[in-house]
DNA sequence: CTACAACTTAAAGTGGACTTTAAGGCAAGA
DNA sequence: TCTTGCCTTAAAGTCCACTTTAAGTTGTAG
């Protein structure tokens, strides 16, 4: 039965062969069958890499899709499970928006309103309002989350 | 004239004295004048440290920053500076947030409308429309960009 | 027999913004 | 003198989702 090689895989899916390898040693996939040596697949493999990649482009971590994949008792249906990590994501982007658009408001007033001379000048006006910022709580933070959306980037061709 | 050390420094722009020294390292911050081998700083630096903060909260990559810094003639001013490098993020923040609302949608749909029994019949039906979807173009990438904005994370306490 | 394509593994590299570690220096106070 | 506390450096580690590399295996074609 099973009869697709990594790479047939790989196509149909538009990952590298190597992403499927790593899923494989992550647990995100079982262990394929092997004809000497060499891993075989059947259609299956094709719609859970399909879950993991839409899971992904919804912003889900991989080990949030673990938990979707395994995380669950096995009776729970698939809309339950969804139900579950959607609610948590669409709340984590909600506040993400939300520190978008503080965002997005500072920086127009940055473009219309600076007057400074100097950046010096900019950098003490901003350090004296460092106390009331922070009063506001950090409304986004640096960039070690586990929610990270990107803007599409050209692939690397190679 | 120059009094403070570097932790003086840290704490009172609430950051660690590692991150400015990596600051230095990687010419973001001169090098500082030593006293025995120590670093110490004036006040000048807070200001400096305080834009690198409200820059850094807007988006802004370190890269960028030292473009801010050190990318335009001496005799541009502030004004400009921050309107030509706002002007390129708010273009990035808009595409963001467009993906962000696809993805709302998408997260909503999932919630409300799987009728699955298996995850491997969800797998199907995304794996069907895969070209469709492909077709739309990668309005959202997986996690490889060089914008990144994140919800703020309890501090690690150590 | 040789060449070649496609596969295998473990381990190391990538990017960005730092932090942590290891090993050591220096000044002040008991 | 010894301890304490803060500082120094270079190098390695962290996170995440992979990719790349190096070295080797297998099957097929010429």
């Amino acid at each position: 039965m099973p009869q697709l090689t990594i790479s047939q895989v790989a196509r149909q899916i538009r990952l590298r062969p190597s992403a499927i390898r790593y899923y494989e040693r992550i647990g995100l996939l079982p262990p394929a069958e092997r004809q000497s040596g060499q891993r075989r697949y059947d259609l299956t493999v094709l719609y859970r890499l399909a879950i993991i990649q839409r899971a992904r482009q919804l912003g889900f971590t991989l080990s949030e899709i673990r938990h979707l994949f395994f995380g669950f008792r096995d009776v729970t249906r698939p809309s339950e499970r969804w139900r579950t990590l959607s609610k948590k994501k669409l709340a984590e982007l909600d506040d993400l928006m939300a520190g978008m658009k503080a965002v997005r408001a500072l920086l127009r007033r940055l473009m219309t309103k600076c007057r400074c001379d100097t950046l010096d000048q900019c950098g003490k006006g901003i350090f004296q309002n460092l106390e009331r910022d922070l009063a506001h709580g950090p409304f986004l933070a640096g960039n070690r989350s586990h929610v990270k959306y990107s803007i599409a980037r050209k692939k690397l061709t190679r």
